[in-house]
DNA sequence: AAAAAAC
């Protein structure tokens, strides 16, 4: 159920047909229904998933015994002390009632709490009428959208924020966080300011901060949504938006901003906003938001909302430790909700690392991957936006249909478009570079694949989060070559820690040290050489990688020689 | 660490 309401949550046309089978493979109560499959006679009644499927689904083996528990409330109104984030939790765990299955959905999620008198979580969204006075309509939305039970994140999450408390939120990529942020704002703002609300001041209430434009737009189509039967105003911030609010009348009865920073910045500057209003702000893919590049542009907006009952909430499935610092600097009396494992991808996408010796042995691979059955869309990564322009021209020269590309060196006209042939599932193959790593939700995308290796942990988690949204299972291939060997152990661990397996010798490698890292990267380059060699001879190991492996060496005979530029210079 | 993205 849960499943399904996300699925139909989010731009992306969404193929009911196409689900049925999904929900049958995850829902052994489920009855199968041959019926169901036929035309037109699906309905969200139809594939009533249990409760206790959530999002979160410990996979099998990985490192050791995994706990996997929910955490109920917070029975007696204990008192927790916010701590400084790293080692250990505050936690309240209880079991889940659930039997762990071999195959089928793992009943269990966790979810951990940190700070003073959190509120009790809801397990429906009618039990927030009961606690808080939710406007009517906001639920009618709600549920018209196929909003039926909260994820763990809303579940936690809303009540938090409608209590007007400070919030750090880290949940998994694909579990409904930006619902969890939007329906406390609009219930909180009450009605729209342009109407009779005597409470609403002057100037924008709400802001939502994004790293990137299409995550901005996806965010303001969510709220859209919400917002439907009211005269809300909720602004998409462009150039061409902010220029609107230079009349008066337009800026005092705007509601809600969704934004990224540099741009609210920009009009902050030039005087044409006012943010002494704003009530709730939002840092959406916080971590990103925080890092040196939009951290000033950040604190600039932060200290430009001046509102004594400012409520300031920080999102994101991954939150370093010096993310996190500053994030709780930020915020008042926070409390601190994990859902799952900080900086672990959902245990749903299948994980593996295939070895290509060096660059010029991706192309091949990656045509050999895409010359058997695959699910489009797939969604290819690349390290720079040359490297993406010319890697979507040699596919499409090597006859791949339906290729896309997307990166910030494209106007605004063809980013648009190309999320748009995304959504409408035209889009085979979607080339990008990190713009479409965070917060994007494809329904569709079955697999990614990391054709340059990611420069982080977190870089990696938000990409293949990009698949195995809602519930859905997804599949992650990650190409690293003898240069990728210094970073290989640390993506490694994550594969581990998510339930995905891991050949042994990279378990093995030694764990490099910061100093002597660059050091370290010639000898581990040789090391890699020689271990994957190894497992080239090793029957045992990831069959899917060994056949990638033999057709990425036959393609290379008949596939193209010549190399753009772009593509080749990358091995600096 | 390093590129990308933000206007």
């Amino acid at each position: 159920m849960e499943a399904f309401q996300l699925l139909s949550r989010g731009g992306a046309r969404f193929d009911k047909q196409r689900f049925l089978s999904d929900v049958q493979l995850f829902n052994k109560t489920a009855q199968k229904d041959p019926k169901g499959k036929g035309k037109g006679s699906v309905t969200s009644h139809d594939f009533e998933l249990p409760a206790e499927l959530d999002f979160f689904k410990y996979a099998k083996g990985g490192t050791g015994k995994r706990k996997a528990t929910e955490k109920v409330g917070n029975p007696g109104g204990k008192r927790r002390k916010v701590g400084d984030g790293s080692g250990d939790e505050d936690e309240n765990e209880d079991e889940d009632g659930g039997e762990p299955e071999e195959d089928g959905p793992t009943q269990k999620h966790r979810v951990t709490t940190k700070g003073s008198d959190v509120p009790q979580h809801i397990d429906s969204f009618e039990a927030l009428r009961e606690r808080y006075p939710v406007p009517q309509r906001l639920l009618a939305n709600l549920a018209d959208n196929s909003y039926k039970h909260p994820t763990g994140i809303q579940s936690y999450g809303i009540p938090i924020l409608m209590e007007s408390r400070d919030l750090a939120a880290i949940s998994p990529t694909g579990t409904g966080k930006t619902l969890s942020y939007l329906l406390p704002i609009m219930s909180n703002l009450g009605s729209p300011a342009s109407g009779s609300n005597s409470d609403a001041g002057v100037g924008v209430r709400a802001i939502v901060l994004a790293p990137t434009r299409e995550l901005a737009h996806q965010i303001y189509n969510e709220c859209l949504k919400l917002a439907v039967g009211r005269k809300w105003r909720v602004i998409l911030f462009s150039k061409a938006t902010a220029s609107t609010l230079g009349d008066k009348n337009v800026r005092d009865k705007v509601d809600i901003i969704i934004s990224t920073p540099l741009r609210l910045v920009a009009s902050i500057q030039e005087g044409n906003l006012d943010l002494n209003n704003v009530r709730h702000l939002v840092l959406d893919e916080a971590d990103r938001m925080l890092d040196s590049e939009f951290l000033s542009q950040v604190q600039e907006i932060v200290a430009a909302c001046t509102h004594p009952t400012i409520q300031k909430a920080v999102f994101s499935a991954t939150l370093p430790a010096g993310a996190e610092k500053l994030a709780m600097g930020m915020l008042r009396n926070p409390i601190r909700v994990v859902v799952g494992l900080k900086d672990t991808p959902l245990p749903l996408i299948a994980q593996s690392l295939t070895y290509v010796a060096d660059d010029a042995s991706k192309l091949p691979s990656l045509l050999t991957y895409l010359s058997q059955p695959y699910n489009p869309p797939v969604l290819v990564f690349t390290s720079t936006q040359p490297r993406a322009t010319s890697l979507a021209e040699e596919l499409v020269l090597n006859g791949i249909p339906n290729v896309d590309c997307l990166h910030a060196g494209m106007t605004n006209k063809e980013r648009e478009d190309a999320v748009s042939r995304m959504r409408k599932g035209e889009s085979w193959v979607m080339v990008s570079t990190e713009v479409m790593a965070r917060g994007m939700d494809f329904k569709g995308v079955r697999e990614v694949i990391n054709y340059d290796f990611p420069t982080s942990v977190q870089s990696y988690v938000h990409r293949i989060g990009r698949t195995g949204r809602a519930g859905r299972e997804g599949k992650a291939v990650t190409y690293f070559t003898d240069e990728d060997g210094p970073y290989l152990k640390s993506i490694a661990n994550v594969l581990l820690q998510s339930g995905s397996t891991v050949p042994d010798w990279i378990v093995k490698l030694p764990k490099p040290s910061k100093m002597k890292k660059k050091q370290m990267g010639k000898i581990k380059r040789a090391e890699t050489v020689n271990a994957a060699r190894k497992i080239g001879r090793n029957d045992a190991i990831k069959k899917r990688d060994m056949i990638a492996g033999s057709k990425r060496r036959k393609a290379k005979e008949h596939g193209p020689t010549d190399r753009d530029e772009g593509v080749s210079n990358f091995s600096g």
